[in-house]
DNA sequence: CTTTTTTTGTTCCACTTTGCATAAAAACCC
DNA sequence: GGGTTTTTATGCAAAGTGGAACAAAAAAAG
């Protein structure tokens, strides 16, 4: 059933009629919209508009609504951890460090035609958090996992001497966090690319001040 | 048509059939359901069933899904507001308005029965804003009221001495609302309240710091 | 070429949701 | 009490939504 890819990478084609999408794109589709109108708000028609499949083949490939929006909401934290955990793991000075994590985000929160849509998690997961105990679940881990890489590449600049030795890895980690949280928060409410970075700059001057 | 009370206060009672509702009640009461499933996520069904009233009656009373929803936002932000301006407006030290801002807003974010909502604008406002422009504009104006609260508060502090000369307060303010947003986001993914104002109180020192 | 396998595309069904129409009810005014 | 006004309550129609059934299509295997 649910077997994954079917694909034989061995070069060997799989049996039966090939496959219209692939299945990465069509989820990525998927997710345009869901982060665009939320979960609530997207129809499985919509979904099958912007995938260019038609609904029982949506079906076969991810499962129900939920199950549609469980997978983008994965691989949307697996993409965005995985560019906020490069953007900190280079070699930089903690300020600059922090500055290339925002702008990564904002290079994601700004991605897509038409008017930005923030953070995928912040602008559509938080809302079914309260009466979905796995997206809830999934929602808090991500920002556990976000807290952790702050706050692990914040102790490392506190051994460098790069923070002052009274400084709360921890705390400042989360208000990394939040001053994500709030980037995300005010794209989607109107705020330009420029008033952010800005605000960015600002915020990492007061955690590594 | 839309004449808001037609209560006659001078004592008179109006002409028909008297109302079996209380138009602020209602209004909180559909407030409530829009809080805990988003605006997509709730039907007028569940509105009348959680407001006793039918369709018919809510309609005449506040309009379409979505001019409830609106009076609905822009009832809360007017509480919401006015309970933030209220902690700030004491002569309390500058850390401890701050606390007190950050207490009455857990509050709000942990009132109601069940799980915790969180804030109503960051839960459910920020995912319409951005196919709705009469939303968006409600959201960023109330934040940017807040971030104007914060700075004139942050403005009198540094003036009496009690913050850094170098500070700046436009970029605290901004970041103070950053804290309470990620609260409010914490609070709905399932962060305990205690953690919550234990998070509050290091992120205050940061600020004031 | 036929069979088998897998996906596609059409169609249908049950349920929900919204808005409206219309009747019934409850009050005041004469 | 009868008429007027306003609200409540019931019901209905149209559109939307999610799920599933089924035949057609496309490819490999024999």
């Amino acid at each position: 059933m649910q077997s994954g890819t079917k694909k034989d990478e061995g070069g060997r084609k799989p049996r039966g009629r090939p496959r219209a999408y692939e299945p990465g794109t069509a989820l990525q589709q998927a997710t345009e919209v869901f982060w665009k109108t939320g979960y609530a708000g997207t129809s499985l028609d919509d979904i099958a508009t912007a995938t260019g499949m038609n609904r029982p083949s949506l079906r076969a490939a991810f499962g129900d609504k939920r199950a549609i929006y469980l997978k983008a909401l994965n691989a949307y934290w697996e993409h965005k951890l995985a560019a906020m955990h490069e953007a900190l793991g280079g070699d930089l000075p903690i300020g600059q460090a922090l500055m290339s994590v925002y702008d990564a985000a904002l290079s994601i929160y700004f991605s897509g035609r038409g008017r930005a849509r923030g953070c995928f998690v912040v602008g559509t997961a938080v809302t079914e958090a309260v009466h979905d105990a796995e997206t809830r679940r999934v929602v808090s881990d991500g920002f556990r996992k976000l807290d952790g890489d702050f706050a692990a590449r914040l102790r490392l600049a506190q051994e460098a001497g790069e923070l002052k030795r009274c400084a709360d890895p921890e705390a400042l980690a989360m208000l990394a966090t939040a001053t994500m949280q709030t980037m995300a928060i005010r794209a989607r409410a109107g705020s330009s690319r420029e008033d952010l970075r800005r605000f960015a700059e600002k915020a990492v001057g007061v955690i590594c001040g």
